[in-house]
DNA sequence: TAGATTGTTAATCGATTAACAATC
DNA sequence: TAGATTGTTAATCGATTAACAATC
């Protein structure tokens, strides 16, 4: 499926309202006005309905939006059709725990497709085990598994040292999407999407915050 | 310290330029410019110079930014220059995991100014142990124990089900910042600012980008 | 038919970039 | 002094909101 330059803006907003959906079908629900899909995902009704129309007519005037069908249509448009495999980089405690809630997120929501396939690392300690039923790899053998397995995605835990060298091993072996947990800047071609998930500038800004209102 | 309505859009890279100048006065350079900063940290040198302008006048023309200077005035507008206290609701693996990754960064970064004090749960095996010599607490006592100990910021790592009342009892308790790891939208008061860490929405948007460009 | 709500265009708002005088 | 780079204003760009004709 193909569309013109979509911005980012509205891609972000797409899964929210995937989400709010999911939960309405799951309560039975069978119609949803932009008005409120907009109030439940915090978005402005007028730009519900302009996110959607870049992709389609999905609605009804006078009626609104059939739920099953936009969750449908949705999930065709973010590509969450078919099952996507997941390598993780690191796998110490946070690439473990990560490990697990993905696969929670797998089985509590329906819309999310994503699995981890693979860990890797180092540690000859870590190398063979299992954690959460995903086998643990020695970094040697990720172009290879990344191959075989037909994985799309990386998440990265490694240390802020190990970041860039692994990130290079990732978009080397075909890897074109990283989220990216490790509090460094990382340097990847520009076909690379790198999803930032950077806890501790999330904190500081929060610090900000703190001050006298 | 107060300034005008600062967009969170410029809140936002501060601690961006933040790293930047703490890794560069690790290698002891003591000049930059606001081009060498914007490379640095992914942000064009015109809006680099903006987004500092808003707090007051740091750099010298012909010369640049002396950086010592500049992270001691980034700290303070931050709010990083004394120390912060958080308390972790949900000390699950996630939960664990990431007062293991706040206290390495406290370790790792000098701006870094955030500690975890104390972890919330509701499972009595939990209770009472030490998770990187963090006590872990009933709920029951995070009202308490946030005044006592003068908790400033929370992170929520409880499952969906439990995220709204724990973040009622989190605000109630006075807390006005909140990092949000549970996949679910919050409902708080215009005056609590919530940073979302949802990662399942991150990886759903990365699924978009991974078809045919 | 009457009421409701979409899809879309035009207006507004805000954020980024370009340009340059001031000045170190 | 000559060259460099800031702080700031004006221009541009992009995203959100308002408004409304189309139509279910």
């Amino acid at each position: 499926m193909r569309w013109k330059k979509i911005s980012d803006a509205v891609v972000r907003r797409l899964p929210l309202y995937l989400r709010v959906l999911d939960d309405l079908a799951r309560d039975g629900e069978k119609l949803i006005s932009s008005q409120s899909l907009g109030e439940k995902s915090g978005v402005g009704p007028a730009l519900v309905r302009k996110d959607l129309a870049w992709f389609g007519e999905f609605g009804k005037q006078g009626v609104g939006y059939d739920i099953e069908y936009l969750r449908i249509e949705l999930r065709k448009i973010l590509n969450l059709e078919s099952e996507i495999k997941v390598a993780l980089v690191g796998a110490g405690s946070l690439g473990v725990a990560l490990t697990g809630y993905v696969k929670q997120r797998f089985y509590e929501d329906e819309s999310f497709n994503l699995h981890i396939v693979a860990l890797f690392d180092t540690d000859p300690d870590k190398i063979g085990k299992q954690y959460y039923e995903v086998p643990t790899y020695s970094i040697d053998r990720l172009p290879e598994i990344v191959k075989e397995e037909n994985i799309e995605v990386g998440i990265l835990t490694v240390p802020v040292k190990a970041a860039q060298d692994a990130t290079e091993l990732l978009v080397s072996s075909g890897i074109k999407s990283v989220l990216n947990f490790v509090p460094t800047k990382l340097d990847v071609p520009e076909d690379v999407h790198v999803a930032t998930a950077d806890l501790s500038l999330e904190l500081q800004r929060l610090a900000y915050y703190l001050q006298d209102e």
